[in-house]
DNA sequence: ATGAGTGTACTAAGATAAATAATACACTTA
DNA sequence: TAAGTGTATTATTTATCTTAGTACACTCAT
């Protein structure tokens, strides 16, 4: 379900908000449909309970998941998700793009990259 | 000449590398001119020598910045560095249109988004 | 030659955050 | 009732960043 990478410097319980994250907005994990309880996440991922605890407790604050005593955690059927998430990779895109521009890369040699970098994307 | 930001969750000397790169690769510090020393550059950020002394040998290692002894450093005139830093740049461009892609954004409203973007930049 | 300013190296200590470890308890459901 | 949930708590370990202090060789203007 999710792999983590142990080179990225990032902390586990965010790579574990990323991967979960994905999953949702794109379907993958439906709404109203559980995920994986905190103890079998961690066993599957040789981590400890506690850290997919922190993950999930980021996802809920952030509205992409929901708990319920005793049952589990579920993904919310919010709407919004998506636009939103959408704003957040807009805000990195920004500033990769400015970085570019004050590096003076060229619009069009920009737009050229975005374009084949879309299309090149392995899913 | 460099202003941190605290909020900014990546270190300190992490930073200032950022922020030395751009300065040379825009031209702002040119080709063997002399950079501020150690000492002088910790005071001016009140940080400890010894951060400043990191970034340094990160920016030596990536062959942005060369050392005279007992003369200080110095930038590198090295002409590939810009397409080595645009190849850098590229990358991460690259994985957040990877992100926004597996999203669900269309190519089109990518390359909008990344269009207004790179107008609305500020410098 | 001297002294101030360079880079560079080293060790020690402190601070912070991430991750683990080990429990505990209330809830739900078969 | 027992197994599986979420949740909370405390303590400990680990890694990294940052600071602090010191030391030494080099360069250069005086």
């Amino acid at each position: 379900m999710i792999i983590l990478d142990y080179q990225d410097r990032r902390p586990i319980y965010e790579q574990v908000v990323e991967k979960i994250q994905l999953l949702i907005v794109r379907g993958v994990l439906a709404p109203n449909s559980q995920l994986p309880s905190v103890r079998k996440l961690a066993m599957e991922l040789s981590i400890n309970p506690n850290t997919i605890q922190r993950a999930y407790a980021e996802l809920e604050q952030q509205g992409f998941i929901y708990p319920v005593k005793g049952r589990g955690n579920f993904v919310s059927p919010d709407v919004e998700l998506i636009q939103r998430q959408k704003e957040l990779y807009f805000r990195d895109l920004k500033k990769v793009i400015g970085l570019c521009r004050k590096l003076g890369i060229t619009k069009e040699e920009l737009l050229e990259k975005a374009a084949s970098f879309y299309e090149e994307d392995d899913v």
